[in-house]
DNA sequence: CTGGATCCTGTACAGTTGTACATGTACAGA
DNA sequence: TCTGTACATGTACAACTGTACAGGATCCAG
């Protein structure tokens, strides 16, 4: 009690840190609804329903809104993956292994369309900000370690650049699927056989 | 004037065409320095080096501008690679084949990150824009087409799926390689492996 | 040469956008 | 209760942007 704050519950969320939450996420709406071009403070603050004046107050600027919108969705992916892992996810026998992967990079992202365009638009945008790579390599690399972990169950040889092949063509797989709208079947079918040929001996 | 055009030798290419071109060519580069948001009629504008009145009079408006890039690119890629089928570019035994394609796919973007980056920007935009789909379809259609070609030389089972995957895979590669500036190499070396687990009977 | 089509461009302007800031309000600690 | 700090927002404005358009240059058939 006496020395670190003892009556602050919370001292690393201050007041306002819901707020704050609440325009990242419509930041990400915005985008992915609109592409980077549709972001702006007005549009923003429309989409969070709250005054203009909130957009200036929790961001230093435009840019500024826009980096901490990949932090944000890098880091919740970047949970979901860690978490995804350790809970036993995973814990099925490698015949199965394939289909459950499968879902689990698809599924969490087959219902939300917008979310997923807004990820691929925030990705290719850290290809030209430099200040914006650090959070997109702690996304590849989460990405990349439960990929390696899925293929160290399935035995797979050389897991590091096989997690690496893997991420990288099922990125590829769903920027396909979302640019094109096909069946959430057909992008099922599709994930498994290319995890079963990226993972064979 | 009776008749058919008789006297005309080129009524396909109106005067303008080669200014509209390099103003198409100007905004894929905006695009690809600083994505679809950087896109203003000044920018193509001083990027093309024509004044900016010519925006205006060669397109319609802004969105129009970006969608005729689009068939702009999408034109000139899906001709490369017919081109590319036509003349002998795969005919090497099925031992070098797949590094030949590797190099084939690669190759022409790897000197040009900048055309590269306009392009997935300019896909991703095709997701949110239903009148961008049917010139991203096509170009989509002429990449599978080439890559089911090369499969079919290669005695690959169900090409045509097979095309589909390789497609979405080595999109997804390029993409990781243009966002992390990853070596050529390691890029081409990726390619291989993929191009032949995914041919692999 | 003439007339008309096409090509071209500087300028203007209304609407939009990023951002600053004055003026508050809520709340924790003294 | 007082006071400082974080939270909040309406308003203002300079800069930017899309687009219209008047007027001019160039070309070519007749």
């Amino acid at each position: 009690m006496a020395g670190a704050g003892a009556t602050a519950p919370d001292s690393a969320a201050p007041r306002g840190a819901a707020r704050r939450r609440a325009l990242l996420d419509a930041t990400v709406r915005v985008i992915g609804r609109g592409g980077i071009a549709a972001v702006d403070h007005r549009a923003v603050a429309a989409e969070a329903g709250v005054p203009l004046g909130s957009t200036t107050y929790y961001f230093d600027s435009k840019d500024d809104m826009v980096a901490r919108a990949l932090e944000h969705v890098a880091e919740r992916e970047a949970e979901r993956l860690r978490a995804e892992s350790e809970g036993g996810a995973l814990d099925v026998g490698p015949y199965l292994l394939p289909e459950r992967l499968a879902d689990v990079v698809i599924h969490a992202w087959a219902g939300d369309r917008v979310t997923l365009l807004a990820q691929y638009e925030l990705y290719l945008e850290s290809a030209r900000r430099p200040d914006l790579r650090p959070a997109a390599e702690r996304w590849d690399r989460a990405y990349r370690e439960f990929l390696q972990h899925a293929l160290e169950l399935l035995g797979a040889p050389d897991p590091s650049r096989r997690a690496h092949l893997l991420c990288a063509s099922l990125d590829g797989l769903l920027l396909d699927h979302v640019a094109t709208a096909s069946a959430p079947s057909d992008l099922r079918s599709l994930a498994v056989e290319l995890i079963e040929r990226i993972a064979a001996p």
